[in-house]
DNA sequence: AAGACGAAAGTGGTTGA
DNA sequence: TCAACAACTTTCGTCTT
């Protein structure tokens, strides 16, 4: 067993608020749902080998890790379609209906209900859109163990499972503090955005998931890279953003419209002069936000600016 | 002509009675 | 549950360079 008793503490929220569930085997934290450990039965491999002295030759019992991504954690059983038993000989025809017939339940038993079904479909939803954005295995794994807790929750039903996926990536992605936005997310499966913000509520809800609101910082590197600034005013883009939740001029404020702001008034500053138009191209945020932002950081943090 | 400006009306979410 | 509200968007006419 791998039960880390030495977590006490979830290391996202810090509540000691820790639930564990042995029917999925995992723990996890009641107030925002980050899953502490999973996989408590003991996955790794038995590299041991009693046949030969020591020498570890034979490895036929290591199989693949578990994972989130496997609608049944890639656990199940199957049966192969050949008429052979294990050591190679041929089933006697005998045997060959039950077999047949056991292969069937077998595969009926495996997919058939809503519940399973559903999940392949999602699973793969959410590792089509994972690997469409760039965003690493753990997020897609983070992402499909909330949309399984949805799923046993019953909130699913209803819903598309588009929606639904994109939400659990959208909820996944806010805790890693990747820079996805609801509109990257809701692109990839042409959907509405609205509909992914609105199940993403809705989840965060039902599940008493809590996320961080995203620091304007998150999204810095990569409008800054679509507006092609140097390191210089990169930096100085940070600098402006810290200054001002310091100050706590971001609370209630988006952060693509704090980071558009910090874009527009650091670009002048270090000669890297981006149009309004430009910045709300790439940050999604209207020209008008964007002057209503920066004019706010301007006056603020007391920054000497003239167009 | 391009970019910036700001008024006015509209949208969708949050809050508090 | 509903109205008030804050933030943000859309639209559009005007000003500046």
């Amino acid at each position: 067993m791998s039960v880390d008793t030495t977590v006490v503490k979830c290391p996202e929220c810090n509540s000691r608020d820790l639930i564990y569930d042995d029917k999925r085997g995992e723990r996890h934290c009641a107030e925002c749902g980050m899953v502490i450990e999973n996989r408590i039965i003991d996955q790794s491999a038995e590299w041991r080998d009693y046949t030969s002295d020591g020498v570890r030759t034979d490895r036929s019992r290591v199989g693949a890790p578990s994972s989130n991504l496997l609608h049944d954690k890639g656990l199940s059983t199957t049966i192969d379609w050949q008429n052979r038993d294990y050591s190679g000989s041929a089933i006697s025809s005998k045997n060959r209906p039950q077999m047949y017939r056991m292969r069937k339940w077998q595969q009926r038993a495996k997919t058939t209900n809503y519940k399973d079904r559903n999940l392949i479909t999602a699973l793969n939803r959410i590792q089509y859109l994972c690997s469409k954005l760039d965003l690493p295995k753990s997020l897609a794994e983070r992402a499909s163990a909330i949309y399984r807790r949805a799923l046993e929750a019953n909130m699913i039903r209803g819903r598309s499972i588009d929606t639904t996926a994109a939400a659990a990536v959208f909820i996944a992605n806010q805790q890693m503090q990747t820079a996805r936005t609801v509109d990257d997310i809701a692109k990839e499966f042409k959907i509405n955005p609205k509909e992914v913000g609105r199940t993403y509520r809705f989840m965060k809800r039902g599940l008493k998931i809590r996320t961080p609101p995203p620091s304007p910082l998150v999204y810095v590197s990569r409008f800054c890279s679509e507006l092609h600034l140097n390191k210089k005013t990169e930096n100085r883009i940070r600098e402006i953003i810290e200054l001002a939740e310091e100050r706590e001029l971001t609370y209630g404020k988006s952060p693509c419209g704090i980071t558009a702001a910090a874009i527009y008034i650091a670009g002048y500053e270090t000669e890297q002069v981006r149009t309004q138009r430009e910045i709300s191209d790439v940050t999604n945020v209207t020209e008008v936000t964007i002057r209503n932002r920066y004019k706010q950081l301007a006056q603020s943090l007391a920054i000497e600016f003239e167009v």
